[in-house]
DNA sequence: TCATTTAGTATAGTATTACTATCAAGTGTA
DNA sequence: TACACTTGATAGTAATACTATACTAAATGA
């Protein structure tokens, strides 16, 4: 059982919300070999990886360098996760949860179609609310490791044996989730899940290249969440059609 | 210097084109410590290096098992590459370079801005015809090789300092070709750079994604190129509008 | 033609990585 | 009190990602 603490004032579609409560969610055991949210030293570790592999990058983050930053032992992170990629996806698992979640609660009472799409698009280019817990995962470091970091946990040779596991379960309800938001629109469309994956991935490396290969894009200013939500925003509302339930 | 050799019969817009000729292109010279390309070693090099990634994923492959496939040392394979990363930019670059040319080269004589753009969603969501030449890289891993590790290459924390030798120039290149199209075709578009890595990117994962975790997807045959295609052109026409040259 | 540079090979060695094994100490609970 | 369970300390291994040195053969060039 993973906790979240939400406090956050978001002033998006006019509206001011003011969130501060708890909620929890369950991470595939198959991730695992212990359990990190049932114990300090596993919480520590979650948490100051994140730090870490925001640091240096995935290629250069290792348990040794953890073991040093949460003053513990590579043996203690080894009997807690079986690698450094098994780490990684635990992280992301926790983010993929995470965003089904706020897609879910943001969507609450969210009737019109096309708010309900402009919502989501807004979830996925710009940063996670950032809690005041001292306990909470870093949400700033946290969205950068999703852009640069979260393909190379499903662009490995092993992929087919790794998913086995269910362990991209949620990336797949997510996934399915904001094509059921897409199928509401368009229910023509004949592509919602891939179109689901290409919001996704898209809006990872069109904020990835506006920051550090700006000519793969058509980025202008500096504003680079803004720049990836208009573009992202203006071709799904072409590919499903401006207004809701008719084809162009 | 790098030598294609050219041999294919494309049955691709009802006619039917049959090539043999040799093409030659440069990589940039900061890639490489000495240039693969001027001894038999360098290409045989490069050439098993594509084997071997193709065969072991871009992880597990390491120079040492590259050295003893081609019958030669460690040493001798840090005197054209400082690390395998730079040797598989070195294969990104030669496809990039590829990839613009055969662009360049179906284009010819295409008139129809549809027509054109769709010779480039072919282009970038099949296989890449194999040549003759015993000498040449296979296509067929090279193909799975850019789908699958393409992204290694730019996803690092020290993307800005690669970046500034120019190594990505190629992509670039590309990119920008691409987008030029697109603005040919619809000269309103405001993103047409965005456009043309989002086509690019997205024709790489989404075949990934079709063959590996299909539920990301909407494929239900396994005709996964057809499908990519599909998809691919779909979104395309409907972002740029249906007819060139006019808004929707 | 001889001297010099260049390319490839062989061998050796280092620091780090990615683990595994063993055992002792502390803590919680039945 | 005894046992399970977790963590830590220490040690060790194979592989990785390099660097250094020195030798040989071939190409170049004055």
């Amino acid at each position: 059982m993973t906790t979240i603490f939400l406090k956050q004032i978001t002033t998006f579609t006019k509206t001011i919300v003011k969130m501060d409560f708890q909620v929890k969610f369950d991470i595939n055991d198959r991730i695992y070999l212990r359990n990190p949210e049932n114990s300090e030293v596993g919480k520590l570790m979650v948490k100051k990886a994140i730090d870490l592999i925001y640091e240096l990058g995935f290629e250069q983050f290792t348990f040794k360098k953890l073991a040093i930053e949460i003053h513990s032992t590579e043996t203690t992170i080894y009997r807690y996760f079986e690698n450094k990629h098994r780490l990684l996806l635990y992280i992301l698992n926790w983010y993929w949860c995470y965003m089904e979640f706020l897609v879910t609660f943001k969507l609450e009472n969210v009737t019109d179609k096309k708010e309900r799409l402009k919502i989501i698009v807004h979830l996925l280019t710009h940063e996670l609310a950032e809690s005041t817990s001292k306990f909470d995962y870093n949400k700033a470091f946290l969205n950068q490791i999703v852009i640069a970091e979260s393909s190379k946990v499903y662009l490995v040779k092993d992929v087919a044996e790794i998913n086995r596991s269910e362990v991209f379960k949620p990336y797949k309800d997510l996934c399915a989730k904001i094509a059921e938001v897409i199928s509401e629109y368009n229910s023509d469309y004949k592509y919602p899940r891939s179109l689901s994956t290409t919001l996704i991935e898209t809006s990872h490396h069109q904020q990835y290249f506006s920051v550090n290969l700006p000519k793969l894009t058509d980025i202008s200013s500096n504003k680079n969440s803004e720049f990836t939500s208009q573009f992202i925003e203006d071709f799904l509302f072409k590919v499903l059609g401006q207004s809701g339930d008719e084809m162009v």
